[in-house]
DNA sequence: CTCGTTGACAGGTACGTTTTTGCATGATCA
DNA sequence: TGATCATGCAAAAACGTACCTGTCAACGAG
């Protein structure tokens, strides 16, 4: 009477097994697994056969036996920037969504499924799953996740172009400073004299390029920098630095805001200063919301077109997966668009221009 | 000598396992397992020597193999309505990505990690994952998914009150008819005669109850009902929308909106018309976007604050996974929030003033 | 008649853990 | 002193699958 009750640990309690399908169709284990799998040498009839009374009895294969039996568990890991501690920042809510959202999908497309994990590394929820590879967003310089994962074997792709030497296997980026060059030469071209930029304090490379092009061309064309920065995180001092800079003595006769909410803020403070815009005030933000399509008046946005980097940086995380191997990181850079709205144009043009670009096909 | 070469199959070449770090260690597997669990009875020198070793030799416990053995995977899957083909609605985005978020810290914070699954009941994606329990949006009334997960006696917590007998574990949900109904009276003490809805064509649980308080409403002030509909997921078709109830011969004289994008969509047929918000036209859309703080006039949303239902869900789910059960499935409902802002107050206040809530902490 | 050959399956092992059971060893107590 | 007991650890049995290695029959070729 000592061991009558072997309650089938492991959570699967009654369950069908795979050797429960097997005594009830006659046939052994094996047979079973290559009937399901589509492999061996069996005859239809047996086949079929066995499929029947799987479906019968119910039968889901175990996951965790699979993945422990092949060392592939069909997840892939989506780490988002300083998850744990302040959730990625309100202002890039729009971008994260979207490029999550079309990394969801292209990984399911694939036969794969997403995990969200936090950027910090604490191995207890790191250890916990399996992953196959991972999605880094923006990782920093010495990123010790990165590390970590790479120290694992495991392949790494990065949104956003690594800082330093971080050994991703590849990484999908936008060509920011070529996105934002071309956006001041836009301003400058529909009769901007001074161009400010309203930007971030934070390091990440994002704002860092895309100052550093700001500046670059304020140098070229001879312009003296007219800019603000504040905390990207706090969607309120995006408001007062936008106020902030048309405040100024040199006030800017055209503004770039870095970040999504900058569109509405700034409208808002030029509201406050009696500009009109875009006659008194250019304005352009970076943004992937469609509510700067029925702003008064409309708002030129840059958009860095997440869902293509999304679905291009699993594209790549998976063609690593499953062995396509290319010598050294694979870079793919994602061209921006800039959607050309009233916000930005002088002389009000009787429809609203949509930039040259490929116009269907995201 | 038949078997010199074993080239550890199972993808982790090379990886240390709890046999090479026993090895040396100079213990047995069962002492590192208990030293590194903290569990069985060992001197603390064996536990700091056999850590050190792991730590020495970056062990890392296979996720996989722990699943298998002990049932719990730690994986939550939160199930997005329709994400394969057509992923969900653009206007749901901000509220399914603040959702999405504090799902994501709650079961983080509590050892969890949330995986990504399609609601296709499409089994070669579920059953690749080993999951501990679901989270599901808004489940439509006989879901086959929820049904099956159900079956396999997994605990199953949906957003939204499950339509008809689904057996769902628990359920957290907004009360809408009691947040339609004070919104109603809200705009009715600004001064509002005649007011009129922006709602979708489709049948969700949302858009159903919201409508049916809104007629509900209607009938019990003897107002005549004045509504458009429109098939939210496209974009467009809401400012088209937002154009037509405002070109009707019975103009209502405040309008409340559904979805996300109807308040930028109905200010900007306002303008077209020459209506003056809040003078001619009072406003109020259900959204969870911060952009309505900074528009012209600030519009007055309500929230349906998706980061405590998010919350509360994986806290449902989590109890019920590890065991904390009730009897009968768990309800729980969410009181919403209507930030009041210029757009409903016919006089206008002296400063733009915010619901009266705790300024903090959600 | 024997001998490879091929089809159709079964046996058994390994994947890397957790956990139960059990065996020594020394200390404690009647 | 012998029985009892806590302590410290090891052996071994699962968990459920995939795959490698047979085995056995049938069968045509030599």
């Amino acid at each position: 009477m000592s061991r009558t009750d072997t309650p089938r640990r492991g959570g699967r309690q009654g369950r069908a097994g795979i050797r429960d399908v097997a005594a009830a169709a006659g046939v052994s284990i094996t047979t079973v697994s290559d009937a399901l799998n589509g492999k061996g040498r069996l005859p239809d009839a047996t086949r079929r056969h066995v499929r029947e009374v799987a479906e019968r009895l119910g039968y889901r294969p175990s996951a965790a036996a699979r993945t422990l039996r092949t060392g592939k568990s069909g997840l892939i890991g989506l780490t988002v920037t300083t998850y744990g501690d302040e959730p990625f920042t309100f202002t890039e809510f729009a971008y994260f969504a979207e490029m999550a959202r079309a990394a969801t999908s292209a990984a399911l497309a694939r036969g794969y499924a997403l995990v969200i994990l936090p950027a910090t590394s604490r191995h207890d929820v790191w250890s916990n799953v399996a992953l196959d590879g991972t999605v880094v967003i923006d990782p920093s310089d010495q990123d010790p996740v990165v590390t970590e994962l790479v120290r694992q074997g495991l392949p790494v792709v990065s949104d956003g172009r690594p800082a330093g030497t971080l050994p991703v296997t590849a990484w999908v980026d936008n060509d920011h400073r070529a996105a934002v060059l071309d956006l001041l030469d836009h301003l400058a071209a529909a009769g901007a004299r001074r161009i400010g930029l309203l930007t971030g304090t934070t390091t990440d490379t994002y704002t860092r390029l895309s100052t550093t092009a700001y500046l670059h061309w304020c140098e070229r064309v001879g312009q003296d920098p007219v800019y603000e920065s504040y905390p990207a995180h706090d969607p309120c001092a995006g408001a007062v630095a936008a106020d902030r800079l048309l405040a100024r003595p040199d006030r800017p006769d055209a503004v770039y805001g870095l970040f999504d909410p900058n569109g509405t803020d700034l409208l808002a403070a030029a509201r406050r200063y009696g500009l009109r815009v875009p006659e008194d005030l250019l304005l352009v933000c970076c943004s992937e919301s469609t509510v700067y399509a029925t702003t008064e008046p409309p708002i030129t946005t840059l958009s860095l077109k997440p869902r293509r980097i999304g679905t291009a940086v699993v594209q790549l995380l998976i063609d690593a997966i499953e062995g396509v191997t290319h010598d050294g990181p694979v870079e793919q850079v994602i061209p921006t668009e800039l959607i050309v709205r009233t916000s930005s144009q002088r002389r009000p043009p009787r429809t609203t221009v949509s930039a040259p670009r490929s116009p269907a096909g995201d």
